[in-house]
DNA sequence: CACATCTTCTAGATCGATCTAGAAGATTTC
DNA sequence: GAAATCTTCTAGATCGATCTAGAAGATGTG
């Protein structure tokens, strides 16, 4: 609380015995300053415990600089991303600030606040707006995690097909072959990786035993497909219990394990179960869920950098990152085999 | 991508034939403006679009009137209370803008970028900087969810010590007497719930049967004291099998809860269990864990009004809010009882 | 009517940086 | 050695708002 006013660019321009303009270009790290000026300047701005002034810097310079980035804070994977984008923006040279959406504060404000902010450019992760409320924006837009068509937005979003594939891949290696599918019902996505799943299934000559139970966002949705699954393998004249089972997300998968447990199957002996998103859910260490897991890292450097080559007035790219496979304890060999 | 530039304060100014200085009053609502000239003036900044660019406000305004917020992206509650903050603050006519710490991005450098950006006072949620180190601050900082005593800070927390008399007035209510407590271990804040049980134990003649196993902040943690828990009840000599657990927090409860029921023993008929947090996994619908929440509006709306009294040159206040119990499916009467 | 008071409005300085244009000195080129 | 070029530095305008001091006009008062 001591309020001691904070040294600015003049008091070390005074200090070292130079102009503010010569600091600036030495704080900036701009060229025209000689090695011992710049030396001299940046030990007097260290003894003076100066540090630039964000807001008069955000104001004058054409370039701000300034990545904004639009979460949703209630998704707990949004922050993971959130932490990632910082280390990726500032190693990239940018600022980054937040600003949340959530049910209590639309994603429109979120945006409005980082744009009279200066932000240069925007990074959604998963954005609702439409497209075309994207392209309205004055300023270069990302969408993370959501993918985008035209040139009304970048995109960078992970691989959901790859996902797919990397599940039932491992399904198949372990030895299994009658392979269904709990989908997302209604939700964002679920048609995609269902898509991916008949596709897969054809590929490897699985068609015919193709079996898609509609399940949903949470463990409840789980819940009903599962006992739907179990009763469709006890009904005369109808296929075999499956084998495995890839759920459209970990907490589906969740509810999915809670109703096989309470009809006696063990999992995986009986049953191996794959969710997706490799949440903290799934990792909670008694329910070591086998999941597929978004590449973070790589989703945030690539944001980056595709704000950085649309600032610097390149089209609007549209990158997929490949998923990773997390092996947890819900999937082996089917009880059948050796 | 449309690049026409946003109207400043100046073009308003002409629109309207009046002078920026009577714009500004006007949009910062203060007096010494006609009812007639302002609503003028207020029509053409929307026909023009105009919005008040915040780092122009921000650079020259003695009152910036911007809260800076700093929340750990690992801490999913926190999400929660950003959320809250941001209405309570905005409400309150406060800016709010946010800065993540996390394991990639120390607290220093979330509230050096707070202070660069020209907050005006700082709330801290659960921070990990000493009371000493937050004195030094040259602004109002708030500590949300960490005590700190003395005046280097204000702070609001939840009032853990009444929590822990909630959780234990509903097992008492519903005739229990042989409570457990499992306790957090090493972790921040169980030293203090650990006390509150003994002395609820103490306050209503139960000293003696009070029992604490160790436990901690992971579901590991939980699983084993409730091994030990288990253990020791069958050893001879020993006081009977408690009918409810008193748990440090949610995740913990939940390995709790997996050892129990892997033991053959039914949750809540054979053993009451409550948990700590209220956290999304208590919430979960086939968790549905008795658990006590933290009451996140008044904390947001408190942790305001404290940084604002505060600001007005009032003294460090330190505010205690009253948690909630939220009842779910892990407690019920005794199995003994009628 | 003269004077004080209140309301409404404006000109211009200011916040702390960046940026442009150009000066001063050092170095190269012919 | 003069001209050209490069390097190093500086003065002053500028970004878009807020804020101070004071002008202009309306209203009240004796």
């Amino acid at each position: 609380m001591t309020a001691s006013p904070r040294p600015t660019m003049a008091d070390v321009a005074a200090a070292a015995g130079v102009s503010k303009a010569l600091v600036s270009i030495v704080i900036r790290g701009a060229v025209g300053a000689s090695l011992a000026t710049r030396e001299r300047v940046l030990n007097t701005a260290r003894e003076l415990g100066y540090r630039p002034d964000t807001r008069a810097r955000l104001l004058r310079s054409t370039r701000s600089r300034l990545l904004g980035v639009v979460f949703n804070v209630t998704e707990p994977y949004h922050a993971e991303l959130v932490e990632l984008l910082y280390e990726a923006g500032e190693a990239a040279g940018y600022g980054v600030t937040l600003s949340a959406a959530g049910p209590r504060r639309s994603e429109q404000r979120a945006v409005e606040s980082l744009l009279d902010l200066g932000a240069e450019a925007l990074v959604l992760i998963a954005p609702s707006t439409p497209a075309a409320g994207l392209a309205q924006l004055p300023l270069p837009v990302i969408s993370m995690l959501r993918p985008v068509r035209g040139d009304a937005a970048g995109s960078v979003s992970s691989d959901e097909d790859a996902g797919i594939r990397l599940a039932m891949d491992h399904l198949r290696g372990l030895g299994h072959s009658r392979i269904a599918h709990i989908d997302g019902g209604t939700a964002v996505g679920s048609a995609a990786r269902r898509q991916s799943y008949f596709s897969h299934m054809a590929d490897t000559g699985l068609a015919a035993g193709a079996s898609v139970f509609t399940g949903g966002n949470t463990e409840a949705d789980g819940s009903r497909a599962a006992r739907e699954l179990l009763d469709a393998a006890g009904r005369p004249g109808c296929a075999a219990r499956p084998s495995a089972v890839v759920v459209f997300n970990d907490r589906c998968a969740l509810g999915v394990l809670d109703v096989l447990g309470k009809a006696g199957l063990s999992v995986p002996r009986d049953i191996s179960v794959v969710g997706y998103d490799n949440s903290r859910l799934a990792r909670l260490e008694h329910i070591n869920l086998t999941s597929i897991g978004q590449n973070g890292p790589e989703l945030a450097a690539a944001a980056v950098r595709a704000a950085a080559a649309r600032l610097g007035g390149g089209a609007a790219e549209h990158l997929l990152v490949p998923p990773f496979l997390e092996i947890g304890g819900t999937t082996a060999a089917p009880a059948g085999s050796s």
